[in-house]
DNA sequence: CCCTCATTCCCGCGTTCGCGTGATTTTGCC
DNA sequence: GGCAAAATCACGCGAACGCGGGAATGAGGG
């Protein structure tokens, strides 16, 4: 077998003990070299503009500085190619949140073994995205909750096809056209989806469909 | 030590042969009992109500009869504390989408070797959710696309203002009243959201502001 | 000092909308 | 075959809206 590519990593981590064990140990895996470690975002961002950039960055996200956060947006902005692992002891909804929105591609609390750590940097380039359970559930939670249970009001087929255009903002003669109707029509399908959503005006029913999914 | 209690698990999978292994295996740990196998989510549900539910059901959603994603909401109506752990082949968003939003706790894919799979469940007995790094990858894809980077349309502080009373469905005259301007006012503010956001009325502001999460 | 930008206000025209009230046809179901 | 629900069409009124103009004010920066 031809050796394997080896892929590098960096790490930007303020405590120089864990960032040291961690880089001794992707070292020594035959796969993965460790090649920087900074203890500042700022340091990082410098460096990846002169250097060629890293495959993967392990991350802090309570960094002195400039924060994790905002330090994966300027990463990914320079080099969207480069795969970023948060590590952090926050686990609450408001990084995590901000974390995959910045574009993370994985999510590890600190307390993982270091040996969880290697598996989720070779998990990590075959695709996958390493995402600590306990993460995951809170992930799941918030996306549970934003796209949550529509309710029914029921509207007819024929109403949610006009509710659909409406929410394109046609004009109730625009929907009567691309329906092959009059605009009277419309009109009465209008105040019945008005009344079935409890609402009085376009924007309410429009919001209203928006915010509770109805498609 | 006492000894700690045992949690129940159901399987529901049309495969004889690996819902056997995985009962064999899961009864072979000492913390878990599986107690039933069915091999559609209609005897599952038959046996939901009359029997005492299980702590953790493992769910395939490529089922004969109704699928997994059907089943998955009629359990979690009836018995709302039961974890449920998606067994798949499939890797699409569509599935993966609606598995979520129907209240699964993790999400599996059947190439996972059954030692995994019972690591997934004592996972989810202490609150976390095991996802597969490929799946996970896809969920934090999602994630990141529907609560996309909200552009900045420079829209001013007045105007903000005025979208937001604009989203709730006030009038032009209901929102002069808030803002103790005079109905001209927010008009002008109006025709400028409309310019600075691209748009020609008010249903077309208010869904990209809420589509964008302009606040 | 001037220029820009945000904010405020005004007028008018033509269109669309919300809403009340009516009617007819089509469809599905018992 | 009959009945209820859905879908279709119609008229009219008053209000709100989109959009085209124009203009005054004040705050901040070059």
């Amino acid at each position: 077998m031809g050796k394997q590519h080896i892929r590098t990593v960096w790490i930007i981590e303020d405590s120089r003990g864990f960032a040291g064990s961690l880089a001794e140990l992707i070292n020594s895996t035959e796969s993965l070299s460790c090649q920087q470690v900074f203890h500042s975002c700022e340091d990082a961002l410098v460096c990846i503009e002169r250097d060629s950039p890293p495959d993967i960055i392990l991350m802090d996200i309570g960094l002195p500085g400039m924060n994790g956060i905002e330090g994966i947006k300027r990463i990914k902005a320079l080099v969207p190619a480069v795969q970023v692992i948060m590590l952090t002891v926050f686990e609450d909804n408001e990084n995590i949140f901000l974390a995959i929105r910045a574009g993370a591609s994985g999510y590890l609390h600190k307390s993982a073994t270091l040996d969880s750590i290697i598996d989720s940097l070779e998990s990590i380039l075959v695709g996958g995205a390493p995402v600590n359970p306990n993460i995951a559930r809170k992930i799941l939670a918030m996306f549970a909750q934003t796209h949550e249970t529509k309710t029914d009001y029921g509207l007819s087929s024929r109403e949610k096809e006009v509710l659909q255009h409406l929410m394109e903002g046609l004009s109730k003669k625009q929907i009567a056209d691309k329906l092959f109707v009059s605009h009277n029509t419309i009109d009465t399908h209008l105040r019945n989806i008005y009344t079935k959503l409890q609402v009085n005006s376009r924007v309410n029913a429009v919001t209203k469909a928006l915010k509770e999914n109805i498609l």
